[in-house]
Parts: structure tokens; C-alpha cells; sequence
DNA sequence: GAGCGAGCAAAAG
DNA sequence: CTTTTGCTCGCTC
């Protein structure tokens, strides 16, 4: 049983799909939707539905919502460890994909990563902004790739820069 | 086993 | 400063 909602943003309409009390996607991919319930009224959602929603609203409003949502990554083991370290990147900072690496390096107890396994699973992110995929750069400073495109990452980099931050 | 990146560093123009 | 070149590795088919 899935259950979403559409929240509206800056970078576009956002599909938020649940399952089981778990958050599944947070994506701008229109066709995922064939598989879910119809919308639900507000107050019927489940709880992380409604989670989710208030830290969106929060974030684009440039305040910093510290709130863990229970999640459910589908994704191959090297996926998982790349994204959980992207979450743990504070608000209005960026990292290069190669530091991201070596993070990754020392969690898989591995001796060589390349900056470019982690653009590869990063381009996959399923749960955009809350996962703050976008705060990962290249080593050069300059943005490097984003999956929505570099306009979305700019938007989301200058919300970030621009607003104060509330802790 | 071959091909593909949201990369990197060094070297060349 | 910008562009090119060689190298990289986990994922997918």
C-alpha cells in the first residue's frame, strides 16, 4: 500500500511516495505515480507523509529541520553507504565528490574509490533534497552534474546561501 | 566482459 | 584562462 502527495516547489512539483510508515521517493518523475493510491486529503495522511511535507515547506523557507524521517533506500549496498554519508552534510556547505569518496572509502573499509562510482550513485538519489545530493561538487569548485539539471542545483545551492539559517 | 558517467589531475593550447 | 588526455571504478546489460 503507497500512498504520495505533490508538494510544489522552486524546482518543480515534487512526488512524495510512502510505504508501510516509510518514506520510498521524493522525485520529480511524473509516471511513478501509476503505482500509488489516489492523493489523500491532508489529514488523513500518515504521519511521514506529513513529515516530509513540513521539512520541504521548512527548507525552502531556509530553515534547517533536523527531524529524522524513517526511509526505505531500494538500492545496491554501495548506494546506501554514498547516500547516508550525503545526508550527513550540514546545510549551506558543499563537499567534492572526491572527499565524499574517501568517506566512503573508510565506511566500506576499502582501498581505492573513485569520485566517479560516487556521481554514479548519486545521480540515482531517490530522495532529492533529503538527501542533499546537490551539495556534493567537483574538486574545482564548479557544479558538476545535478539529475534535474544544473538549474535546479544552482536554485537549491543559491536557497541555501541566501536564506538565514535557523538552528 | 564491454560500455557508461553528476570526476580528477596533469599537461597542453 | 579553457580544452584535451589518460586514468578511475562501481553499476548495468
Amino acid at each position: 500500500m503507497k500512498d504520495y502527495i505533490k508538494f510544489y516547489s522552486p524546482i518543480g512539483e515534487l512526488y512524495i511516495i510512502e510505504e508501510n510508515g516509510q518514506l520510498l521517493e521524493i522525485t520529480t518523475d511524473q509516471s511513478h505515480t501509476w503505482r500509488v493510491q489516489d492523493a489523500l486529503a491532508y489529514k488523513d495522511l500518515p504521519d511521514v507523509l506529513k513529515m516530509t511535507c513540513r521539512f520541504l515547506h521548512n527548507y525552502f523557507n531556509g530553515i534547517n529541520d533536523l527531524i529524522y524521517i524513517p526511509y526505505k533506500l531500494d538500492c545496491s549496498p554501495f548506494q546506501k553507504v554514498v547516500l547516508e554519508e550525503c545526508r550527513k552534510i550540514p546545510f549551506g556547505h558543499t563537499i567534492s565528490y572526491g572527499e565524499l569518496a574517501q568517506r566512503v572509502k573508510f565506511q566500506m573499509m576499502k582501498d581505492d574509490m573513485s569520485a566517479q562510482a560516487i556521481g554514479n550513485a548519486l545521480n540515482h538519489n531517490p530522495l532529492l533534497i533529503y538527501i542533499p545530493c546537490h551539495r556534493v561538487i567537483r574538486g574545482d569548485k564548479t557544479p558538476g552534474g545535478y539529475a534535474l539539471g544544473l538549474k535546479a542545483k544552482k536554485i537549491l545551492l543559491e536557497n541555501e546561501r541566501n536564506q538565514e539559517v535557523i538552528w
